[in-house]
DNA sequence: GATGAATGAGGCTTCATTCAT
DNA sequence: TATGAATGAAGCCTCATTCAT
C-alpha cells in the first residue's frame, strides 16, 4: 500500500474539478455522466466517488472551491484603510475578472442563483453572503467619504452583481482588451448610478486608478 | 363522429404549459417527472406526448410561450413616439413585473441564456433579441431628445436586463409593495446612470410618469 | 343509420388489406404502426378495429387471404386427368407468379414458415397443407404415368416449394421477361433431378407447354 | 486492482449471445423482452447492454456470430483442389448440418433473408455473398471437371441453398439419422438436377464419399 | 359506421453507484 | 488507492386499444 499522500490527493481532487466544471458550465446536470467525467479525468469511474460523495457533491464542490478563492483574493485586495473609490474599482474589476477567467464556474453560480429553494448547499450561501457583505461595506464607506450618494446598499450590491454579470455574458467570447474595457465601463455606470459629482471628478483625474492597480490585467493566479 | 377541436387543443397545451413551468422552476430538468406532470395535469402519461415531441420541446415550450407574450405586451405599451423617458420607465416596469409574475417561466429563461451553446432553440434566441432591440430604440430615442447621455446603446440595453434580472431575484419571496418600490429604484438607479440632468429634473417633476401610468401595478392579463 | 352494405364493407377489408400487406411485408411486425396503417388507409385509427379484431388478427388476414387465392387458382389450373408434366408445370409457374405478382404477403408467409412453433394460425397451416396435397398429387400421377422417376412425394413437394421460393427471391426485382425465364428455368431443374428420360424428350419436344398456356404470363386477375 | 479480462469479455459475449439466440428464433423481435434476456442470463439487465448497444444490435450480432463460423467451417472443409462431388457434398452436408445444429439461429437468418430492404445489417449481407461465392467456386469447378452439366452457377447456388433450407424446415423435428438420410437425398437430388451421367456413377461406387468423410456426423464443435 | 383524443401498461434504455479484485 | 464490470432502480416514451361523440 502506497503512503497516503495528502498532496497527490488535493491535485486529484482539483483536476477532477477542474475537468467536471467546464463539463457542467456547457452541459445540464443531467447531460453531464460520470462515466464521461472520469473518461475525460483519465480515471476509472470508480475512482470519482474516492474524491467526492456522489455528483451532486462534486457539483457544489466546485461552486464552493471556486468561491472561496474569490472571496480569498477579495479580501488580500480590498483595504478598508484605503480610498473607497478604489477599492470599489477594485471589488467590480476582480469580480469580473474571475468571472471571465472561469467561466465554466460562473455559469453554475449563475444557474444555481437562479434556483429559489431554500439554500441547496448551505456553504455556497454562506460564501455568496461574505463577497456580498465586502461590497456593502466598501459601499458604506464610500458614502461616509461623501463619495457615493446616500443608497440602499443591499440593493447597491444585488445591482452591481447582477451589472457584472451581465457584463460578462456580453463579452464571454471577447478578447482580453475588449474585456478590459468593459470592466472599465461598468464601473463608470456604477459610479455615475452612485457617485457623487466629487467622486466623479476624482475619477476623471485617476484617483482611483492607482499605478499599482495595473496589475489587475495579469493573470490572477490560483 | 368527434370533431377535431382546435380549440381545445390549445387550451389542453396551455394547461400543460402552466403546470410544467411551475415544476421546471422549482426543480432541475432530471428532476422533473414526465409521470409528475401527466398526474398534476390530470391527463395520462400519453397524452402530454400528443401535445409535446418530448421533455425537451416542452421544456423550450414554455420559455417560448412566455417571451411570446412579454414581446407582445411590450409592443403595446412601447410608443416611440411618445416621451422616451416614459418608454424607458415602461420598459423596465413591465419587464420586471413580468419576470415577477412569471418567477417560474423568469427562472427558465435565466438558467437558459446562461448556457453560451449555439442557441438551444433558435425561436427562443429570437424572441430576446426582438425585446432587446426594442429596448435599444427606446435607448437611442432618449439619446436623441437629449434626456439620455450618448452612450453605447448594446451594453446599456444588456446591462439594463442585467439589472431587472438582479432585482427580481432580490424580491423574490417580496410582497407587491416592495416590488413596487423596487422596480421605481431600478429606473432610477438606471437614470442616474444613463439620463442627463434635464431627464432627471423631468423624472423629479413626474412628467415621465402620467397618471395613466399607474395601471401597470395591476394583474397584467395574459 | 346507413343501411349496412357487405359489399362495401368487404371492399374497405380489402384496402385495408392490401395496404397492411405491403408494411408488413416490409418491416418487421413491430416496427408496423396501426397509426401508420390507419393513415395510409386514409381512415381513423378506430375504424380499423372495426375490419380487424385487432394487429394481429390483421397480420394473419392477409396471409390467409392471400393463401386461398392461391388454393383456388391451382385448383382452376390443375386437372388430374390431364398431362403430369403440364400440370406440374402449372404448379410451378402459377405458384411462382402468384409469390413474385405479390412479395409482400410473400414474403410474410416466408416468415411464418421459418416459425416453428405450433401452427401460428390453424387457418393458415389447412391452406398450405391443402396446397402442398394438390402439388403431391400431381407428383403422384407423374410416377404413375412414367414420366418421374419414383421418389418420396413429401420430399420432392417441399423442396420444389423451397426451390420456387429461392427463385421468386433471386428474381425479386427483376422484370417479367427475366422472371418468365427464371420460372422455365425451376421447372427444367425440376424435371432434371425427378423426370424420366422420357419426360426430358416430351419435354423438348414442347409437349408440356401447350399453347393454351401463355395465358400464365398475363397478369393474374384476383 | 481488477484487471481488463478480454478473454472474460468474449464468454459473456457469447453467453448472451446463445441464449438471445434461442430466444429470438423461438419468439418475433417484439416478443422477446430484454428483461427475460437478462433473467435467463442471470445478470442484470443494464449488463447486457455493455455488451450490445440495443436490442437490434443484439438480434444481428446473433446471425453474424453464427455465419461467421459457417463460413469458417465451410473453408476449412472445402478444397478445390480436392474432387469437385466430394466438395459439393461437403458445402450441403454441412450447410445442412450447420442449420439444423443452430435452428434458432437459422430461423433468424431465414427471416432475415425476406426482407428486401437495403441491407439491415452490411456484415450479414457480406458474409451471406462470401458463402455464396464459395459454392459457385465448387459448382464451376464441376463443370471444368466435367462433372457438372453447363449451367448458370448464380441460379444453382441460390437453388440450392433453398434447398437445403426447405430441407432441414422439413426435418426441424427429426431425429439425428432421419437427417443424416435427408442431407443424402438433397444431395442427390441437386447431384440428378445438374450432374452429367459420369457423376453419377461415381456417386453410385462412392467416389463421392471418402470414409473420412462419416465425421461430419459428428457434432461440429464451435 | 367513423372518428381521433385519451389511455396506461409495459417496453427499452440509462446511468449513478457499488464492490470484488 | 485504483479499477471497471455489474447492478437495478427508475426514467422516458411508445403504441395498441378503447370509447364518447
Amino acid at each position: 500500500m502506497r503512503k497516503p499522500n495528502p498532496q497527490l490527493h488535493e491535485t486529484r481532487r482539483e483536476q477532477i474539478l477542474t475537468i467536471a466544471a467546464e463539463m457542467f458550465a456547457h452541459q445540464k446536470f443531467h447531460e453531464v455522466l460520470m462515466d464521461e467525467v472520469a473518461r475525460r479525468a483519465r480515471l476509472a469511474k470508480g475512482t470519482i466517488y474516492n474524491y467526492f460523495k456522489n455528483k451532486e457533491d462534486l457539483y457544489f464542490a466546485i461552486i464552493i472551491h471556486r468561491l472561496e478563492h474569490l472571496l480569498e483574493l477579495l479580501q488580500q485586495r480590498v483595504n478598508l484603510k484605503m480610498d473607497p473609490l478604489t477599492n470599489l474599482r477594485r471589488m467590480i474589476i476582480h469580480i469580473y475578472s474571475f468571472m471571465a477567467k472561469y467561466p465554466h464556474f460562473f455559469q453554475i453560480w449563475y444557474k444555481e442563483k437562479g434556483q429559489s429553494r431554500a439554500p441547496t448547499h448551505a456553504r455556497m450561501g454562506e460564501l455568496y453572503q461574505q463577497i456580498r457583505e465586502l461590497l456593502i461595506r466598501v459601499l458604506d464607506d464610500g458614502v461616509d467619504h461623501g463619495l457615493l450618494r446616500p443608497h440602499s446598499p443591499d440593493f447597491a450590491a444585488d445591482i452591481i452583481l447582477g451589472i457584472i454579470e451581465a457584463a460578462v455574458i456580453r463579452t464571454r467570447d471577447c478578447g482580453l482588451e475588449r474585456q478590459r474595457k468593459e470592466r472599465l465601463q461598468v464601473y463608470e455606470f456604477i459610479l455615475r448610478a452612485l457617485g457623487t459629482s466629487r467622486a466623479w471628478k476624482l475619477h476623471q483625474m485617476g484617483y482611483d486608478e492607482p499605478k499599482s492597480e495595473t496589475r489587475v490585467d495579469e493573470p490572477i493566479s490560483e
